[in-house]
DNA sequence: GCACTTTTTTGAACCAGATTCAATATCCGA
DNA sequence: TCGGATATTGAATCTGGTTCAAAAAAGTGC
């Protein structure tokens, strides 16, 4: 009689309350000062339910990362199969990375703080494996893009297997977002616009790898003019 | 009559003594279970003494990283002043900062979690600004190596500042290096030899900046041979 | 060496906040 | 409606960081 199916979806839409109230609750007070029961009073219930969706605090955090980077997965799938050369889609990732980091700017600081040993040991084992089967399509997209760009000629894959290959732009980007976390560290350093500079140093990755056709890094006009392309078709796209 | 002295560097002394303890009692049990009451127990002291040195938790490992971060600098500093061309001086950057993360396997870990808002936002800020300035000498260093390579032609700056080019290759190490630490990560991606891997990229983003004299990166040998070279002279020299 | 003040050390008490679990309420099939 | 299964509750428990009044040690003037 679908008796059971409703009460999944009741669990489900509470399960639901508590990530987005959590969000808020971190929004206006800080990852700092959230607090596991004052979580569950902000939802109307009893401590004990939230911890009947989420074994301890650590796996609420990792719940929430998951949660987000799944609709990240989505932007970057999205620009992994935009209608352009390979070279393009592959610093369309870095731009629409960025991008969604903008957008959501604790989700960064949120997926840091995850990562952290303290944290990432203390989730449980599900809740971890859910996280890394988030990063599996992006993934996917990101090798995708580099095995055609060696297929087309773009690239001369060398000693280097595909999945090698990506980690040059996407640790690049991973590397600069996270200096761009730690408050005042780039401004210390006399850095004015990080953004463009994560743009500009991903390109010179990919020439560096030799991926045509080259970028000239001079051209800022031509920079700016291809990161505005790719929010245009990309990131406001309707889909 | 020098007995303030003698005093202070008692302090001193036992405040050594709290951090080589901690970094012992972390390295055979894990940051996770560090408590700050079996730390003043394992040295002898009582729980308040340890608090006479240390605000807080935070604060004690905000210290920690402060103290390794010094050694860190020293090195970075040497191969800073390696006799060799600026190409290969900002290659040796890397390569000193990849080998002191494996010497000291812990001090990426730390540090990812000691600049985490939770951690970071919690220490004070005496001990935040002195993490600071042990940043300050290697940036220095950096930024001196990419000015002399503009000096010298061996790099054309473009519309960007020394701060900002070094930001290429330090981005890329430090992402690199820090995808390494989350467990299984890159293992899970089919990667496996990630040193190489990130020696490798760190010249691509030098090729890819202009920086001469290029870099064959499909000659594995001579890529091995330098870190060979490095290894040998920076890190090994006697000092 | 002694009486007194100041500084340092101590560790048990305090407190915050995550987690548990016995009691209670709700649901569901018969 | 009844009886057992399941879900919810929130006060009690537990862990571990932090504090602070008391005790000890060090310093000072005589």
């Amino acid at each position: 009689m679908g008796t059971r199916e409703r009460k999944q979806r009741e669990v489900q839409a509470r399960e639901e309350l508590f990530l987005s109230t959590a969000r808020r609750l971190i929004r206006e007070e800080g990852l700092l000062t959230l607090q596991m029961a004052r979580l569950a009073r902000a939802c109307d219930y009893a401590t004990g339910t939230l911890y009947q969706h989420f074994a301890s605090k650590e796996d609420l955090l990792v719940a929430l990362a998951t949660q987000r980077m799944r609709e990240h997965a989505e932007q970057f799938c999205r620009a992994a199969s935009w209608q352009a050369g390979t070279r393009d889609r592959m610093f369309a990732l870095s731009v629409v990375d960025h991008a969604f980091n903008r957008q959501h700017p604790g989700f960064a600081r949120l997926l840091q703080y995850v990562f952290t040993e303290v944290v990432w040991e203390s989730a449980s084992p599900d809740r971890r494996q859910a996280l890394q089967v988030e990063l599996e399509a992006p993934a996917a997209a990101v090798t995708g893009i580099v095995s055609q760009a060696i297929a087309d000629g773009e690239l001369v894959s060398g000693r280097l297997t595909p999945q090698e290959l990506m980690l040059g732009p996407w640790g690049l980007s991973a590397g600069i977002q996270s200096m761009q976390q730690t408050r005042g560290m780039l401004a210390g350093l006399g850095i004015e616009d990080p953004t463009r500079l994560l743009h500009h140093h991903v390109q010179a990755v990919l020439n560096g790898l030799g991926w045509q056709p080259l970028f000239d890094l001079d051209d800022g006009t031509a920079l700016d003019g291809l990161v505005a392309r790719i929010e245009r078709e990309v990131i406001h796209a309707e889909s």
